[in-house]
DNA sequence: CGCACCGGGTTCTGCCATTCAC
DNA sequence: GTGAATGGCAGAACCCGGTGCG
């Protein structure tokens, strides 16, 4: 719909005679929406959208399509709070353009009421200590944000994830990272809670409390995840690697905890994919076990990449040996590992002699290694 | 001093489906 | 039946530096 960029590009200049191309959509929605006859003359009344309420959107520069495709009834609604909203948001610092926006994909922010967003906002206060800092994740996640009206639970659920002895920080990072987590209802978080103990139980663990506290703190997506795919991927940890109870115990209170948020299917592909892609490099079936076991961040690392990564390190002469023993290179980006291979060939590294720890180390490092392996004093 | 080990920091929404409440 | 609330899903890395040891 052309109407709405150039109503966009018009934001704040506030010229209503330029929206009355606007209305055209109003037609088109009656038209969909006409029920038949009997239905129309019945007490219901026909519903349409409010045309204030889209006239107010347009001036404020909301996509008023995208909003309609998400939350078509907030249009309809015959009382909103678009303008309170927005001065709300204004005064906790966001720009006119980040309100747009944030209309534009959770309409249903414009059915608050000031004093629920302001109890809201003060319990997300808790946590943050700027507003300028939640002004970027509602930016970020509008949705986190407003699609719960329940205070209470979102109080519940500050003091439940408290009391199981997350700290501040872990709090300030929770809700950074995964704010879903903090809609969530108080039942769900605590239904994964327990989920998280009876799997520790299950495996002979004698400490289901810390165990579960450990993965959240180390896992912060894990609340945001069903118990159900949860289940399934730790059921395909156990199997693709074969472990016993206390292995896999080990294993999930350990690194594995990194990747248990992943769905069971792209772990089970990717861990295909790593086998067959190491086999062909001579591998056995126990040195893959070692090495997931060790890392087994390994299996984040989607097919494609890993198959540039390991590719661009057997290019530039290592084998698959020094990688499988040093898998942490691959947590470098392909760009990065290219770079620092051909800086390292023209010195004339020798891998086979100095190992391969060099390309595992920060930017700020590698750059001291390399003026030191430039200079005349040092001849490799 | 140099190196290797190791843990930590950042990061993850936007949509659809289902259930709930009226 | 309707809109609100809630649950669930697919998607898929990269980098830094403290510290302890030789």
């Amino acid at each position: 719909m052309a109407a709405v960029p150039g109503v966009r590009a018009l934001f704040g200049l506030h010229r209503s005679g330029m929206l009355q191309r606007s209305f055209g959509v109003i037609p088109v929605q009656l038209a969909s929406t006409c029920l038949p006859m009997r239905l129309c003359s019945s007490k219901l009344p026909v519903i349409r959208e409010n045309e204030d309420l889209l006239q107010n959107l347009n001036l404020m520069g909301v996509d008023v399509r995208k909003a309609r495709q998400r939350q078509p009834g907030v249009l309809r609604k015959p009382f909103t709070n678009e303008q309170g909203l927005a001065r709300f948001l204004q005064r906790k610092g966001a720009s006119l353009k980040v309100i747009a926006s944030i209309i534009s994909r959770y309409p249903r922010a414009i059915t608050r009421s000031i004093e629920h967003m302001e109890q809201r906002w003060q319990l997300w206060r808790n946590i943050f200590q700027t507003d300028a800092e939640i002004v970027t994740i509602l930016d970020r996640s509008p949705e986190s944000f407003f699609r719960s009206s329940d205070n209470e639970n979102l109080q519940k659920n500050i003091s439940f994830l408290i009391s199981l002895g997350l700290n501040t920080k872990d709090l300030h990072r929770l809700l950074t990272t995964a704010p879903r987590t903090f809609s969530n209802s108080l039942e769900l978080n605590k239904q994964m809670l327990r989920f998280l103990e009876d799997i520790c139980a299950e495996l002979g663990g004698t400490n289901p409390e810390q165990f579960a506290k450990t993965i959240i703190s180390r896992n912060l997506y894990i609340l945001i995840r069903s118990t159900k795919r949860v289940r399934a991927t730790i059921n395909t940890l156990r199997t693709s690697l074969d472990l016993n109870d206390s292995e896999l115990l080990t294993l999930l209170q350990g690194p594995g905890s990194e990747i248990l948020d992943l769905s069971s299917e792209y772990l089970k592909n990717n861990f295909s994919h790593l086998e067959l892609k190491t086999a062909s490099l001579g591998c056995e079936k126990s040195e893959i076990k070692k090495l997931v076991i060790s890392y087994p961040m390994i299996l984040y690392i989607g097919t494609d990449t890993l198959n540039s990564k390991i590719d661009c390190l057997l290019k530039g002469g290592i084998t698959i040996k020094q990688i499988l023993e040093k898998p942490k290179v691959l947590e470098y980006s392909t760009q990065n590992i290219t770079g620092r291979l051909v800086e390292l060939k023209r010195v004339g590294y020798d891998f086979q002699k100095n190992g391969i720890n060099i390309l595992d180390c920060s930017r700020k490092r590698f750059v001291a290694k390399m003026e030191k392996l430039a200079s005349p004093a040092n001849s490799l």
